[in-house]
RNA sequence: GGGGGAAUUCCCGAGCGGCCAAAGGGGGCAGACUGUAAAUCUGUUGUCACCGACUUCGGUGGUUCGAAUCCACCUUCCCCCA
């Protein structure tokens, strides 16, 4: 068994994964490289700064550019991007959402047209799994249909069930190609249902006799609001098998998290750290800070003057302004390398909380104030 | 010395008798962002007693029911000729 529970306290669990490309210990955040690279700058030789343990990278972007077969004949992910880490493909099914306006989906799988040149191009599951076989990941991921909330019950129901027969076909592709190459290639399930209960638990029992890798929760924080999805976390999370991973999709806030653990979950992942640092805001010990305000521009303190990552430790937040005021590239990277280190050392926190039986006094004191705008 | 052109709200720059508090950029200020079509997008940017009123388009004085827009002079700047 790749997993190996260390703690409990409630819901929540302190475990550790093993994978062919070393441990993961969880509570876990996965930091978000979709194109192969953190978006911001970030090296793979900047991922040890910054704590990271998981890198995730997506299926429909890496084989739209520079195709996966490519990424094969390169010795595969790892080392093209240099990251000899544990790698998490997303298998494009968000992209079935993301990408609604340039996509048609049937019982096969789905049709996009790039979103690069407009050509047409069909990921089902098998083609995903192939895909993901080529780039080498880690992990791959089920291909799923991540649809928009809120949603009828009936398209939820409909689109969970096909969620469902596409899985038993990940299953067996990806079986088939692991027994080809011998590597064997982890692969985790996803849950669907929207926010409907009954649909998740239903769709949960089934999955679970699969008996995958892990199984994921998918289709949440896509414009539902914070209780409904922690609501449906708490119904589905009884029935997800106990000696699996559990994967939170696309979440969350630093809140979202410590809520999630709170319910059981293990495994985050989430744009929000890169993509609010390129965007001038940075999350702190304090709450968020938008670096834009004028009430910084004369500002010496760092960012955080409770963390210690490279950049607090050397910059101040009237000079990280001034980058950004100036169109400075630098800016963006020294906030992405602060927001990943302050994501990877909230859960490195959450876990010594766990280790120390302490983790509900921790999730009382930061779920006040984390998200707070300071 | 002669001839021609221009001065617009923080900046650049449209407007050339009423629909103009004045297009569009930039800059400023603020907000959003949750398995990344996002170094993006949105709002706002004369004043106030703000669904209305008031003061603005180099200055002064005119023409007109009405002027950023027309006329006269003044000031400053630019170009060409000597």
């Amino acid at each position: 068994m790749p997993l190996k529970i260390l703690k409990t306290e409630g819901a929540a669990r302190l475990c550790v994964f093993t994978t062919p490309h070393g441990d993961i210990k969880t509570p876990a955040f996965m930091n978000v490289a979709t194109a192969g690279a953190i978006k911001g700058a970030l090296s793979a030789f900047d991922l040890s700064e910054i704590k990271c343990q998981v890198m995730l990278c997506n299926t429909y972007h890496l084989h739209l550019r520079p195709g996966d077969e490519l990424i094969r004949d390169m010795g595969g992910l790892h080392s093209f991007t240099g990251w000899q880490g544990p790698i998490l493909t997303d298998s494009g099914g968000f992209q079935v959402f993301s990408l609604s306006k340039l996509r048609k989906i049937s019982e096969e799988g789905v049709w996009f047209s790039s979103h690069i040149d407009g050509r047409k191009l069909f990921i089902g599951p098998e083609e995903s799994m192939r895909i993901q076989k080529n780039l080498g990941s880690t992990i791959a991921m089920a291909f799923d249909e991540c649809f928009e909330n809120p949603c009828s019950y009936d398209y939820a129901k409909q689109s969970s069930m096909r969620t469902v027969r596409w899985l038993h076909r990940c299953k067996k592709e990806m079986s088939r190609l692991n027994d080809k190459d011998g590597v064997r290639q982890m692969l985790f399930g996803i849950n669907q249902g929207g926010t409907y209960e009954d649909l998740r638990i239903q769709n949960m029992r089934e999955i679970a006799q699969l008996n995958l890798d892990g199984y994921a929760i998918g289709g949440l924080a896509v414009g539902e609001p914070a209780q409904d999805m922690y609501r449906v976390t708490e119904a589905v999370e009884p029935f997800m098998p106990k000696d699996k991973l559990r994967y939170l999709m696309g979440v969350g806030t630093p809140v979202n998290i410590l809520e999630s653990v709170f319910r059981g979950i293990d495994l985050f992942d989430c744009v929000l750290p890169p993509r609010n640092a390129r965007h001038g805001h940075v999350f702190t010990w304090q709450g968020r800070r938008n670096l834009f305000n004028k009430k910084y521009e004369r500002d010496i303190r760092p960012l955080d003057e409770q963390c210690d990552c490279p950049v607090c430790c050397r910059h101040s937040r009237a000079y990280i302004r001034h980058l950004f005021k100036s169109g400075e590239m630098l800016a963006m990277r020294l906030c992405v390398t602060h927001n990943l280190y302050f994501y990877n050392t909230l859960m490195e926190r959450i876990r010594e909380s766990l280790e120390n039986g302490t983790f509900s006094a921790f999730y009382n004191k930061y779920c006040d104030i984390l998200d707070k705008r300071v």
